[in-house]
DNA sequence: AGTTTGCAGTGACCACGGTCACACCCCGGT
DNA sequence: ACCGGGGTGTGACCGTGGTCACTGCAAACT
């Protein structure tokens, strides 16, 4: 819960309601326009929101928890795009373009979303120009996050520089928005980390180890630490 | 050149003008004012409309020939992301969100592109609502692209099955636009596909021979024909 | 208590594919 | 005609990392 923000924008900390983080740009009646949209829900551990292929019919916002956009190949080969984070807006491409969803969300821990019906959400974005705009910036967010997923498949040498590539990101995430220690707690098993750098189970466990007796990073239970960024760095390549 | 048309849209083929994709929905003055933007110009093979990094003065409309989109990393070697085609738009996201590209743009063929200032651009959207929708559509093109490029280099077993794959998804989009045979003039290197599937020069060749050798896809000269869609899809898995 | 289930760690094995080393071919230049 | 260079085809080698098969370990249930 404390492992935060990835795209660190200028009102992350200053807003109390995480919610709102592509609004913080939003002014006067859109703002309050836009607050009145959708409904929240709580929703407990490893609940789908939404799955590859259904067909969209609301966009979510992430409140509170984390939460895992995956997608899968026909053989069971499970791939994690990314975790998203607090602020963050899911389904907002399939919403604008009306096409599928290409992932599915799950929480992997007990969250708090808020979901907008796609034609409310429409409208708003119909009524308010500026709002356009905005959605505009977090599509390529989005987009950007996708890109980088794929360089990092495809660019670095080793399994274990891909992993390198998540921990350094996650480190850096951190330090933007808690204290200035590269430190945060781990909510994925090493299964799903696996799953995250395109490798196995096993190298991720072994990865780990290693990083641990180069002292490039520290794990007690379940929270991580960076010790040199610059170690992960040059193995991710 | 005959390579055509990856995400057919229904305007594709009436379209005249084939730089006009994300404009066929525009309609009345918008679509006049948004003709008088940009400048066009005819690039010899191998130029670099823009560079990884470089900030975003303008986005470009490709109007004829193929544009390859690649990455690099620090120890040189390249990814490519796609091969964009006329009538796709490069670099909006930058322009948009006033970030740095993030790939190279580099044509493949002599090329027609039409430059849009990123003020000039910004400014139309601005008056535009409905054009910013149909701005955020196309963003959310290029995130489904960029996600479809990351699902195949995660979740195919084999290098073999990314080739499979990128072959399959030309064979298609050759479908979409000219004749209902699956072939199209292949303008790239096998390094050039190495980079594109993630794999080396060496094992593209190979796997190109065993294509033919399984009656999967047929090659003479330049130009490719896909036998087998669902022998490629098998293996692309 | 005991049992079950899910995750983490570790060794052994071996295949896929990256790398290096060639030979060949086509085409363009001088 | 000669060369040179870029692209392609092919063999041999061998390291990374996926897979399998276990063993620990801790939390959850009965």
């Amino acid at each position: 819960m404390q492992h935060l923000q990835p795209h660190a924008t200028t009102c992350c900390k200053a807003c109390t309601d995480r919610s709102m983080r592509i609004l913080c740009d939003l002014s006067g009646q859109a703002r309050i326009d836009f607050e009145s949209l959708g409904m929240q829900m709580r929703l407990p551990k490893r609940s789908i929101i939404f799955q590859e292929d259904d067909s969209c019919d609301a966009a979510t916002i992430i409140c509170e928890g984390q939460v895992k956009l995956s997608c899968t190949s026909r053989e069971g080969k499970t791939h994690i795009l990314k975790i998203a984070l607090p602020g963050d807006l899911l389904g907002l491409g399939a919403a604008i373009s009306g096409t599928r969803f290409e992932v599915t969300a799950e929480t992997i821990e007990p969250a708090v979303v808020k979901k907008i019906r796609r034609h409310e959400l429409l409208a708003f974005l119909e009524k308010y120009g500026q709002a356009s705009m905005l959605a505009a910036k977090a599509l390529s967010e989005e987009y950007k996050s996708a890109f980088f997923d794929a360089r990092r498949l495809a660019l670095s040498e080793s399994t274990a520089g891909r992993l390198a590539g998540v921990l350094l990101e996650w480190g850096r995430a951190a330090v933007g928005c808690s204290g200035a220690d590269m430190s945060f707690t781990m909510a994925l098993t090493h299964e799903e980390l696996a799953n995250l750098a395109g490798t196995s189970r096993e190298t991720v466990t072994r990865a780990l180890g290693k990083f641990q007796r180069d002292g490039l990073i520290e794990i007690q239970g379940s929270t991580f630490r960076v010790l040199s960024p610059s170690g992960l760095e040059n193995l991710s390549s």
